[in-house]
DNA sequence: TGGACGGTTTCACGAAACGGAACGTTGGTT
DNA sequence: AACCAACGTTCCGTTTCGTGAAACCGTCCA
């Protein structure tokens, strides 16, 4: 492991459950020995992509991430209109919506919009989840060829619930599913009491693809519900993929 | 110049005026060697700090900096606080708005709020002015104990315009002025024809320091508004004070 | 006081980074 | 087709840096 592979490690440890670092936690974290990660952190400090919290040991990301971040959300047109899209479905249906991309084997999500509801699912961002495990990951992974599906996960995988996907096969299975019908789902697969519908979008120019989620509360979602949320989240792909240039959404299969 | 540093320098780069970077523009951006800026291109989008657009030898940021981009701002209440005084102020006065931290010599719009006047300032959202001969930047360096100001500038500066601070004593009077107001002004500094008033909050547990700015077209702004906003813009501030503890803003001088 | 704990520093050696030069690829011009 | 320019990659010998174990340091608590 290279020193620019150790710092985007401790980089990868923030998110929504980690804001801050100690030596002795990034040991336990990635099994580094307590004199190379001393001496990381310190590093990292040093060139700006960590800093202090105040004069304790405890170190935080840096100020130079910020605008290096804003970048790549800007960079993309694909992201900016997908959440638009998703904003105005949201704002119609009153449940959360996300949009999330794949890193390797885990999502997260980068963009967020909580719903309108009493009841409704809250925000994902910043967590990391397993993409076989999750309707925003399956709808990106139906996304590629099988054989990339069997290259990420050569080591296997745990299913994390008795409704995630339990091998290789029932994985294929699913994506085969999901690739037929242009829309991922989950229930009380990542979360308890929670059901998601996801559609994945990719931008033939660069290959960035996004996913499109809606979360919703599944005891009180009755199925015509699902249906108009499901519709709505397509037709808004469908637009944004007629812009982009992504085939896979020029005839939209009817929902169901 | 460890390989952090390097990699941190690439990041750097990155903001409103460069969105993706190839070798050559690195070699002439840092003056490295063409091998070098090659292979650090891709060891750092091979660790995911970096990735291509598409197929192409262009580099932009990775995706890993979203998430931990986004802790920075949320670890700090400070930032959230005066983000959302800030958005309110700028509500009432209709000028354009932006909280700034200092990173060295220079400092950074992190968050933005547009005016809603017909004539307004646009948005500085990552792009770097020079401490010294900005609002925000005067505001925070007479944060600084006088010997750290003398030390940050051991090489002297160069002076953008006729009204930026010119040398040394130039710039440590202007700070005491900043220091006994409790606020720092610009005009036709940083911009031509934009005049700007700024107020720098500390946080005395962590030491974090946030400066928050409105920036209105001189021409435009009469004597009567400037004292309004600059009389908005230090109570919000006096209130985030007493919020955090910044005894600084505790007594706050009348306006004028 | 002694021990536990978190973090830092030291050390010798192997790994990695260095910069210049050669090489490979692509596109444009004659 | 041959040539040239520009960009990016790879090679090579040398130098620098990172490694992990162990020692050390500072703080806190029984």
């Amino acid at each position: 492991m290279s020193l620019l592979d150790a710092a985007a490690q401790v980089l990868r440890c923030y998110g929504a459950d980690c804001t801050d670092l100690t030596v002795t936690e990034l040991v336990t974290r990635l099994g580094m020995p307590k004199s190379n990660a001393s001496r990381l952190l310190r590093a990292m400090r040093d060139a700006g992509l960590l800093e202090n919290v105040g004069a304790s040991k405890r170190y935080r990301p840096g100020l130079l991430l910020v605008d290096a971040a804003r970048v790549y959300l800007r960079a993309s047109s694909l992201i900016a209109r997908a959440d638009a899209m998703l904003a105005r479905i949201v704002a119609d249906c009153g449940h959360t919506g996300h949009i999330a991309l794949r890193e390797g084997r885990e999502v997260t999500a980068i963009t967020d919009h909580p719903g309108t509801k009493a009841l409704r699912v809250a925000s994902s961002i910043g967590t990391l989840l397993a993409a076989f495990a999750s309707a925003t990951g399956r709808s990106l992974l139906a996304r590629l060829p099988e054989a990339e599906v069997r290259a990420l996960y050569a080591a296997g995988f745990a299913p994390p619930s008795p409704s995630a996907p339990q091998d290789m096969a029932d994985l294929l299975r699913r994506l085969e599913e999901v690739r037929r019908r242009a829309y991922a789902t989950a229930n009380d697969e990542a979360s308890r009491g929670i059901g998601a519908v996801a559609v994945a979008i990719v931008d033939p120019r660069d290959g960035q693809a996004v996913s499109l989620c809606i979360a919703y509360p599944a005891a009180t979602t009755d199925a015509a519900e699902r249906r108009s949320l499901l519709a709505a989240l397509l037709d808004g792909a469908a637009e944004i993929a007629a812009l982009v240039g992504d085939a896979t959404h020029a005839v939209r299969p009817r929902a169901g």
